[in-house]
RNA sequence: GCGGGAGUAACUCAGUGGUAGAGUGCGACCUUGCCAAGGUCGAAGUCGCGGGUUCAAAUCCCGUCUCCCGCUCCA
C-alpha cells in the first residue's frame, strides 16, 4: 500500500476532528493548527506516554514544568538573544535570500557589497534586516518603547531547566548522572512556517535534559539516546524504514552543541527517493556545559574574569565520591509534540478494500495512542432495550477507559467510522444480547468478532488493549 | 519578502454573463439488522472582501485580504 502524503491525513484530520485550522472564521492564521476532540486526545496520549516512559519507568529521571515567560536575562546568558538575531538580505535581481553574516562568513567577505548573489551573480542587496526569532512581549503596563519591559516567549524548553538544575538537583538529592524532563509549549518567529503541523510558530516539545560527569562518554550518550528514542517510537507503530538518522555536520551545528543527531521521519514519501522525503522528527544534541556555566556566576575561565555578574548562583555540582566540583555536561533529547502525533497518524494511515471493492481507511494506531479505546453501538436503535444496555455498557467502561456510544448510522458505517479515526474496539449490542447477556466485540485490524460475556467485557478489553487500569 | 497554487454548503468540488449546484456528510421518519443498506422529507451558502463594467456578475476588469506549497531556520 502507498504511503499516505501529509495531504491525506489534512483532510482526514478536518473530516474527523484531530486537527483544524486556528482562527478558520477570521480567515485563519499562518501556520497555526487546533486539535479537535480527537487530536487534543492524540496529542495527550503521545505527552502521557513519554512521561511514563521517561519519568516513571526510568529511574533517573525527574518532571518539571517551568514558567513560560523567564527573566531576560536568561536569554541574554543563554546566547539566544544574539544568536537567534538573523540578519535577512534578498538579492534585488534574482530575489533570493540569504543570511548576511552565513554568506560573508561562507565567502570570508568582509563586506556585503562585495559580495555577488551566489545564484545570479549580482550585487544588488536590499539592507540588512534582523529578523529575530524569538516572540516578543511586554510585562506590564508600560509604555511601548521601554526596552526594561521586554520578554519573551520562550523558545525551547531546556533552559527553564538549566536555570532549574540545583532546586531539582538538591530537592531530590541525585547524583549524577540524572536527567529532566519537561513537556510545554515553545515559540520560535520562523522565517518559513509551514507543512502542516511540521513547522508551526507555536509548537510543543517534550524535552529532556541528561546530566553527566564532564568525563563521560558524551558521543557515545548520544547514541544511546538516539536508540532509546528510535526503540519509543517504533514501539508505538512508526515503521522503522521511516526513520532515517542524520548526523548534523560541524558547521551546520547550533551554538550550544557539539555534536547532533537528528532522528528524520519519511514525512514526503512521494517525494523521490532522496533526503528531501526526509524532516525532522526530533534531536539529540550535546550541548556540553555550555548552557550550566553560561548561567553561573562563579569565575570559571582562565583569566578568572566574572563569567556571569547577573547570576546569583553557581549551577556546579560536588561530586561527593571524588570531591571534585565541575559543571556538569549534558546530552539532551528533543523532541516535537506535534511532529509526533503527524508521524503517529501518518504511520497508522492504512487502506482496505472491502468484497464490495470499496476503500475504506484504517488508522491502525497503537492502542495506548488511540484517541478512543471501545465504541460501544447498538446493533438496532429503535429498540429501548437495545439502546439502554448499550448506554449502560459504554457508562461502566468509562472509569477504566475512553469509551464512546454510538447510533447515528446503520452498523457498517459504524464499524467503518471508528476505523477511520483507530478506535482499536468495537462492542455491538443485538437482540440476543437481551436474552444471553453477552456482546460482540469487533477487532479494528482483523474485523474479526467474538462473543463475550457483559460480565467479563472491561477484562477483556483491557486485556487485549495491554492498558493499564487507572 | 519573492515565486507558484487556491478561496462557492460541515467536507470534496462542479459551475466562462441569465433563478446557487452535485456527491459525501448532517437531521427526522419508515423499512432493515454485523461491515459506509434502501426509501421519503428536511436544514444548511454574505460564491473571501471592496469597487467598477453591464439590463444582469460566482463568472469580465481593478484593487485588497487570507490560506496552502516552495526558499534561510529549527522540535
Amino acid at each position: 500500500m502507498a504511503a499516505p502524503n501529509i495531504e491525506t491525513i489534512v483532510s482526514l484530520s478536518k473530516r474527523r476532528g484531530f486537527v483544524f485550522p486556528s482562527s478558520d472564521i477570521y480567515g485563519g492564521l499562518g501556520s497555526a493548527w487546533d486539535y479537535g476532540p480527537l487530536g487534543v486526545e492524540l496529542a495527550n496520549n503521545v505527552k502521557r506516554l513519554w512521561w511514563r516512559w521517561l519519568v516513571y519507568e526510568r529511574d533517573d529521571i525527574e518532571g518539571i514544568d517551568s514558567s513560560l515567560i523567564l527573566n531576560r536575562l536568561v536569554w541574554k546568558y543563554s546566547e539566544h538573544e544574539a544568536t537567534f538575531n538573523d540578519p535577512l538580505v534578498d538579492c534585488r535581481k534574482c530575489k533570493k535570500r540569504y543570511r548576511a553574516d552565513k554568506l560573508m562568513e561562507e565567502f570570508g567577505a568582509s563586506d556585503l557589497s562585495e559580495l555577488k548573489c551566489p545564484h545570479c551573480g549580482e550585487k544588488e542587496w536590499t539592507e540588512p534586516r534582523p529578523f529575530n526569532m524569538m516572540l516578543q512581549t511586554r510585562l506590564g503596563a508600560v509604555s511601548e518603547d521601554d526596552p526594561t519591559a521586554i520578554a519573551y516567549l520562550r523558545p525551547e524548553t531546556a533552559q527553564g531547566i538549566f536555570i532549574n538544575f540545583l532546586n531539582v538537583q538538591t530537592t531530590t538529592r541525585r547524583k549524577l548522572p540524572f536527567g529532566v524532563a519537561q513537556v510545554g509549549k515553545s515559540f520560535r518567529n520562523e522565517v518559513t512556517p509551514g507543512n502542516f503541523i511540521l513547522r508551526t510558530r507555536e509548537f510543543e516539545q517534550m524535552e529532556m535534559e541528561y546530566f553527566v560527569r564532564p568525563d563521560a562518554e558524551h558521543f557515545q550518550l548520544v547514541d544511546y539516546w538516539v536508540e532509546q528514542y528510535v526503540g519509543w517510537y517504533t514501539s508505538l507503530g512508526v515503521a522503522r524504514e521511516n526513520l532515517f538518522l542524520y548526523e548534523v555536520p560541524p558547521e551546520k551545528l547550533a551554538h550550544y552543541s557539539r555534536r547532533t543527531v537528528d532522528i528524520m521521519y519519511r514525512y514526503f514519501p512521494e517525494r523521490p527517493e532522496d533526503e528531501r522525503q526526509w524532516e525532522e522528527l526530533m534531536g539529540i544534541a550535546y550541548r556540553t556545559d555550555f548552557d550550566l556555566k553560561q548561567h553561573s556566576n562563579k569565575p570559571t575561565d582562565e583569566e578568572g574574569k566574572r563569567r556571569n555578574p547577573d547570576s546569583t548562583a553557581d549551577l556546579s555540582y560536588f561530586d561527593e565520591a571524588t570531591k571534585e566540583r565541575f559543571y556538569p555536561h549534558v546530552v539532551e533529547p528533543a523532541s516535537g509534540v506535534n511532529r509526533s502525533v503527524l508521524a503517529f497518524l501518518m504511520d497508522a494511515y492504512t487502506e482496505r478494500t472491502t468484497d464490495k471493492g470499496e476503500t475504506r481507511v484504517i488508522l491502525k494506531l497503537h492502542p495506548e495512542l488511540a484517541p478512543i479505546k471501545v465504541a460501544v453501538l447498538p446493533l438496532a436503535k429503535n429498540k429501548p432495550e437495545i439502546v439502554s444496555l448499550a448506554r449502560d455498557i459504554k457508562r461502566k467502561l468509562q472509569p477504566s477507559m475512553r469509551a464512546i456510544y454510538d447510533d447515528t448510522g446503520g452498523i457498517g458505517k459504524l464499524y467503518a467510522r471508528q476505523d477511520e479515526i483507530g478506535t482499536p474496539f468495537c462492542v455491538t449490542i443485538d437482540h440476543q444480547s437481551l436474552e444471553d447477556e453477552a456482546v460482540t466485540v469487533r477487532d479494528r485490524d482483523t474485523w474479526e468478532q467474538e462473543r463475550v460475556k457483559v460480565a467479563d467485557l472491561q477484562e477483556h478489553l483491557q486485556r487485549k488493549l495491554g492498558i493499564q487500569c487507572q
